[in-house]
Order: structure tokens, then C-alpha cells, then sequence
DNA sequence: TTGTAAGCGTTATCAG
DNA sequence: CTGATAACGCTTACAA
């Protein structure tokens, strides 16, 4: 492999020109770059970055950390993050924490150890105190899930008004009696969600059902299970809000199972808007997340802090949106 | 941000010592060891990955190249690579090309600057030549979708042979009238797929109508209307090879809205046994492939590789399987 | 316009 | 067992 030295021994120039002209800085004769370039092209040669980053102390890398890639909710936003990352002349890395803390704490080490210059972090499970301390000394900021009362920047939806706005619309629809479907593990998203959906029914006046509140590990296939359970008893809903489409085909295939009609006999919404939700038979009704703008907002924001750690930190909620589909009664 | 310098000063030894005791070297005194760890401890230092790859010349990064993260084939089999390159020591870097041959190739620049130790190619769009040219010399190999005679590592499985058993499959539950549905880009996997087809048909001496070979953009949606297209015939086939779920998933759609029934009117398969085929209703019989194995195989290939790319190539060949659902017909 | 040389933060060699 | 120092391959004052 050859170096700079190669380079400039074989155009007869010292590695200080070669690194101008390969830095394309302007002065430089014509001549010189021509015999440079030219040495470059024989050689074969390719700088080593990693000598290049020591020296300016960066990466150009920004690494992503997400809880799971198999919810398409994550892949999509991964492929509008790519697309403004790669503007900006940064490569993306991605890694899978699959929620676990220590995983989560191993990769954010990489920021640390200069391997990467930022992080975009998903559902972090690490602690408030250890993020707010390495917040403090590098550029890492929340995305969509997120830690509350830390001194990052944080980029989501407003996900308790997402969690009124599916169960108001429900109760438009004419239901009384609407079962959540949420998330076993303490997710702020899902908490604010079960919150918003409590809320809307105290201002209907419709009694919360404790039992009406059933909480998973998120996956579609407890969801069949849980709701299997919930068609069977006496006063089963007559409509179910789950915080993930995922989980929203889960609940089709139970009411499917028992023979009875979803957005007739009983109403379904998801969460996401991701394409299984269209893809479904009946398709679902949804929230949509605004994810092109999030991606986009959480690659500028970490670019921010990567310029300036310093650079205040701002709170941003993008507005979702319902997307009536046929798994809910369109008679409103 | 302190460096080893500032340790080495604090705990008032050389800057050699200290990197012993970070390296674990057995040839420090304890009491020296236990003033350096706590030198490093009270600057709370981490060591500048940086300046220790650029002297090892290693960065400890792989890097996976996927052509989409949508399809539920590749985010699973990340997950598989994933849990093997941690116990390696390495770590997982994923980026996107979106199929696009110039952001391939930039991405394979990486290695060449080495800012990654190697990388697994899926769905190579790069020319035979650069590959062989980049192959020869930096770790680099093929997974599942790959380039036919390189000089690379290859682990994928019998495309042609997938496809025979799929169109087998189908003739043994009585058709006659079998159509294909696959990808107008010329990847492997899809034309051996399709070869696979044609041969099972001709075993079985069932002539083959080339209107029952139809080429789409491997999407769900451009499926659906090919499906449509394809039951208006004077003479619709009584069943269909996709050589996706997803795509799968568009033409049982699109068979719905005729009110023909899936599995009893019309016989579908699938492929990659995501889960997209499970939670279909109905449910999809699809070729499987060993994702775990693969992943598993493919780290291990390019580890292999990593550390000695003279090492021999190899053309490894994995099993698959027919799961067998409800989207066919169960009279076998 | 070009060259010399210091420096980025490590690790490794060699001497003591 | 420990310390000095060269080296990894590049960029960048500063000098010429």
C-alpha cells in the first residue's frame, strides 16, 4: 500500500505539496499538480483517513443507534437520515442495541474513543445521569423515544395528543368501550400515549376500564394472544388502539380468527403508518409519524452539536397525523 | 479531553507504562498498575481509537452494504451478523446503496481508506472487474445476491434450485398454468430463480408460456396491478411464484379483490419466509433461507479474510426450505 | 509556490 | 519492570 511518501518521492515534490494538492487548496502551480496527480494515478494511491482524522480529530461519521431494525418504522427513517447525511459528506453507522443497556453503553463508548463524531440515539436505556454527563462533552442527541429532563436535544412527536387523537376518533366513531394495547416496558412514547388515550376518555366522560388497558412485549404475536383473551370476555371492546401497526395486525388476525369483521364489528388503529399498515387486508387506520422531516431535523441537530458542542439544545415536536384507512368504520 | 500523556504525568510513569497497563500487559508491577488505573480513573480518560487504529492499521469495523433495509430479509440477517461480530470485537457498520452503483462504490472506498477492516457485499451492482481489482486487495465478500465468477467469498444458496422446488411444488398440487412473477433488474438470485422455474416445468413436460413470466420492479404495489392484469387473461393461471413475500403479499391482494380465495381459486408462494408471510392473511408458503447460518457464515468469511486476504475463497451453498402455509392448497 | 518539521495519540522496540 | 523514542500517515505552521 503506498503512502503520501510514495507519492512524493515518484512527482519529486515534498508530501506537504502532494497533501495540498490532494486537498485541493489553490496554491499550488499547475504544473506541480499535474505531476502530483499523475503519481497519484500510478501509484494507485488512496489516503489514509485515519491518519486524516487523528489529524483533524474527527470521522465525518455519525453513528445511529436504533433498539431494532426489524420495525419498518426504524428502517424508513434510517433511509432519510442516509439521504441528508450523505449531503453533508458524513458516513452513517448504524448498530442495533436491541434494548439492551449495555449494549446501548458499549457503542456510545465509540464516541468517546473518537471513533465516531455523533450519535443519534433511539430509545435509550441508559440512565438520565450517565446521559447527561457524556451529553455534556459530546454530540449526542434523542430521536422519536427519549429520556425526559436531560440537556440534550430532542427531536419527536407529541405522542400523548397521538394517543387522545386515536381514541377521540374512536369515540367519534361511536364507541364506549375502547381497549389500548400498549407496551409492557416503560417506553415514554407508549406512556404518553396510554396518557393521552386516559384523557380523552375522561373528557367524553367514558369510564376508564382498568382492565381495558393491556400491555405487551410490543410483538405482534402477543398481541393475537391478548386480544384473543380480550374477544373472549363477556363485555369485549368494541374497538382497540394499538401503539404499533405491528401490533395492530396482531389484533386483525385474532378478531379475523373468531369470525368476526374488523372496521365493522370491531374498529382497529395502529401506530406509524408504516407499510405493513397499508399492505394489510383490511389496511389500517393509523398515526403517521412525520419521519422524512424527523430524519432530516436529527441529522441537521447532531450536525449542530457536532460543529459547536456548546450549541443550545432544543426541544422539537413535529405534528403527526391520522390516516383513515378501513380497519376503522368510515361513517364519522 | 486528556491523553495518555496527561495519565502518564499524573501517575508520574512514562507514557510506555501506561499503555501497558491499558493493554493488559502482564509485565507491570502491581502497585504501578494500581497508580496508573487510578491516574486514569481521576481524568476519567479513554484512549483515541484514532491513534491506536492508525498505528495497528485497523479500524476493528466491518461494514455490511445492503441495497434497502425495507425488506425484512436483510434487517434479520443483520441482527444474525450483528450477534456474531460482537463477540468478535468488531464492530457493525450498515449502510444503504439504494441499489445506486456510484454510492456502492464510494461506500467501498471505505476499505481502501481504511476507514472499515472489510466488507460484505449484498447485491452487488459494482463491475466484475472493480470487484476483482478491490478483492484482490482488500477483504471483501458476497452474500446472498452476488457477482458470478470473482475472485471473492460467497455464501448464498441454490437460487435455481429454490425455484425448481417452488414451481415443483405447485405442479404437484395439480397445475398446469403456473405463472412467475420476478425482478426486471438482473439480480442473480432472480434469474436463477427463474431458471429453476422454467426447468421444473419442462421436467414435467408442461410447455412454457412466456406471458406467465413477468417482470416487475420487485415491489408489492407494481405486483398488485400485475396480478390484476394477469387473472383479467382469457386463461389466468391457477398459480403464482413471487419471488418475494412482499411481493406475495400484492398479488394475494390483488386476487382478494376479485373475491377469489387464496389457497383454494389460486395457489401463491412466496420467498424469504419474513414476517410479513406469517402475519398475511392467508399465510404464505415461501421459501426459506437460512438467514442465521448465512450471517454467521458471512462474518466469519470476511473475519477470515481480515485476517489473511490471501486466504482461499470459498462458494458456499446453503440449504433451503419449502414452508408450507395457506396460501397453497394442502391436498398434497 | 514549495519544503521542513512539528504534531495528532497511540504502540512497539530497545536499552537499562 | 520501566523509560525514551521512533513510528503509524497525514496536515499545517513557518520558513524559504
Amino acid at each position: 500500500m503506498s503512502t503520501i511518501k510514495d507519492v512524493a518521492q515518484l512527482a519529486n515534490v515534498s508530501v506537504a505539496t502532494v497533501s495540498r494538492v490532494l486537498n485541493n487548496e489553490n496554491n499550488v502551480k499547475e504544473k506541480t499538480k499535474e505531476k502530483v496527480l499523475k503519481a497519484v494515478k500510478e501509484l494507485n494511491y488512496t489516503p489514509n483517513l485515519l491518519a486524516r482524522n487523528l489529524r483533524h480529530s474527527n470521522t465525518k461519521c455519525v453513528l445511529v443507534l436504533l433498539p431494532t431494525i426489524s420495525n419498518q418504522f426504524y428502517s424508513t427513517i434510517i433511509k432519510d437520515i442516509n439521504s441528508v447525511v450523505e449531503k453533508e459528506g458524513y458516513n452513517l453507522m448504524i448498530s442495533i442495541t436491541e434494548l439492551d443497556k449495555k449494549k446501548e453503553e458499549a457503542y456510545i463508548e465509540l464516541l468517546k474513543t473518537k471513533r465516531v463524531d455523533g450519535i443519534i440515539l433511539f430509545a435509550p436505556q441508559i440512565s438520565k445521569k450517565k446521559l447527561n454527563n457524556i451529553a455534556q462533552n459530546y454530540p449526542i442527541i434523542q430521536c422519536s423515544e427519549y429520556l425526559e429532563n436531560t440537556n440534550t436535544t430532542i427531536i419527536t412527536i407529541d405522542n400523548k395528543k397521538a394517543g387522545f387523537d386515536a381514541t377521540k376518533y374512536l369515540i367519534n366513531l361511536g364507541h364506549k368501550n375502547i381497549a389500548i394495547l400498549t407496551s409492557e416496558k416503560p417506553y415514554t412514547s407508549a406512556i404518553l400515549r396510554e396518557k393521552g388515550y386516559r384523557e380523552a376518555l375522561k373528557k367524553s366522560k367514558i369510564k376508564i376500564d382498568e382492565n381495558n388497558i393491556i400491555k405487551t412485549d410490543y410483538t405482534y404475536k402477543s398481541t393475537m394472544e391478548e386480544t384473543e383473551k380480550l374477544l373472549n370476555r363477556e363485555n369485549p371492546p368494541t374497538a382497540i388502539f394499538t401503539i404499533s401497526d405491528s401490533m395492530a395486525i396482531g389484533a386483525i388476525k385474532a378478531i379475523k380468527k373468531q369470525g368476526k369483521i374488523v372496521g365493522k364489528d370491531i374498529d382497529i388503529i395502529g401506530f406509524d403508518d408504516t407499510i405493513i399498515s397499508k399492505i394489510s387486508d383490511p389496511d389500517i387506520t393509523t398515526i403517521s409519524q412525520p419521519r422524512f422531516k424527523m430524519g432530516e431535523l436529527a441529522m441537521k441537530s447532531i450536525l449542530e452539536k457536532i460543529n459547536d458542542n456548546n450549541s443550545p439544545n432544543k426541544f422539537i415536536t413535529l405534528e403527526h397525523t391520522l390516516v383513515v384507512r378501513n380497519s376503522t368504520r368510515l361513517n364519522l
